[in-house]
DNA sequence: TCCTGACTTGACACCATGTAAAGTTGACAT
DNA sequence: ATGTCAACTTTACATGGTGTCAAGTCAGGA
């Protein structure tokens, strides 16, 4: 885990980030990578097997750089349910933007590599995790709506959470960032939690 | 618009939808269709200009086929905008497992070619008038909740009812197609409609 | 000085799409 | 019967991206 020097492979990888942010950059090829590197296209095959790989191992760059995990672990702290499904749900809905030029690469191959969907799966199961959490939260409060067991209430929250959603919202509807956290949170609410 | 014949046009396309529905084609090729279709590669471009057109037309094919138009116009006639809310919600979500398998390829491509994009782009906006409809009937009724004004509330069903959503549900995990239409009938409601 | 590891250069195999051109076949008109 | 035309086949090839391979460069350390 030494990683002191100008370090080739973390230029790649930020490169990989900027090209795949640039949502112009339709289809981020390995030759545009290495350009933007500033490295030969060989070299990336001397840190990556792939080109999958090299996505995945941009999507945990960036995790770690942003530093999701303990992020969304901060939601956890929240004392009634209530309040850590809204963190949880801001934790999240403001990450989105964040990865959303890498997921959206990894998304979009999954049809063809099963890897990529692995590698997307994973993450995914990981925000599961963390809507199963608020569920059960809200569970223990009592507010969790009657008619909902704790797997149907986490999978309907965890679709709305979905990144689809989130660009749905954002890029083809033109809502701020804002308006689709504070609308997720409402209908998050409407959606799980029974009255008083 | 005589079709008669064996016309290897319809072998054709009906090829690429079996394909396309066997969710286990994952990468469906032109020469795996040419041999569905017990036809040659090359008659594929005989009949479709390229990959793209092909899958374009096959959703055309399967509108056609599938009478979606008339189904999504029925729902027009109910009285109420919640009866019509219903009927829109019911048509379009039985409407999407039916072309879920062709609607997943022209989804795969979009990033790489405009002409995917853009042939989704017009079918989700077909799907969004019948949204803005619902949502119009009800706000006539009285019914539409107070915060929202129409476009909001049109953008917001039209999210909910995009096809990602179902996939998560039903695919991803393993509703079934009644859960789901019941699901999205009353988080519909739960979104857009006031009380009385 | 020589070695080694990181990187470059250039060539190439592979695979899918799409193009081009010549050959086959069957129906149909005369 | 013959000629023609359209639909389809066969074969070959260009293109573009991924991934492999092998030889070459070059700086820094023992």
């Amino acid at each position: 885990m030494s990683r002191n020097k100008p370090d080739t492979r973390t230029k790649i990888l930020e490169s990989t980030w900027r090209l795949l942010e640039s949502t112009t950059g339709d289809d981020v090829r390995m030759s545009d990578i290495a350009k933007e590197a500033g490295v030969s296209r060989q070299a990336l095959y001397l840190h990556f097997p792939n080109r999958v790989d090299l996505l995945i191992a941009t999507t945990r760059y960036l995790d770690e750089v942003k530093n999701i995990d303990a992020r969304l672990a901060a939601s956890r702290s929240a004392t009634t349910g209530l309040a850590r499904l809204d963190a949880f749900i801001e934790a999240w809905g403001n990450h989105i933007p964040e990865i959303f030029g890498v997921a959206a690469a990894l998304l979009a191959m999954q049809d063809k590599d099963p890897a990529a969907k692995e590698a997307w799966s994973d993450r995914m199961q990981a925000v599961r995790e963390g809507c199963e959490a608020a569920v059960k939260a809200l569970d223990q409060d009592g507010r969790l709506r009657p008619e909902l067991d704790a797997d149907k209430a986490t999978d309907l929250l965890w679709t709305l959470l979905m990144v689809h959603n989130w660009r749905q919202l954002t890029v083809a509807c033109g809502w701020t960032q804002e308006a689709y956290v504070d609308a997720m949170k409402t209908l998050a609410r409407r959606m799980l939690v029974c009255e008083t």
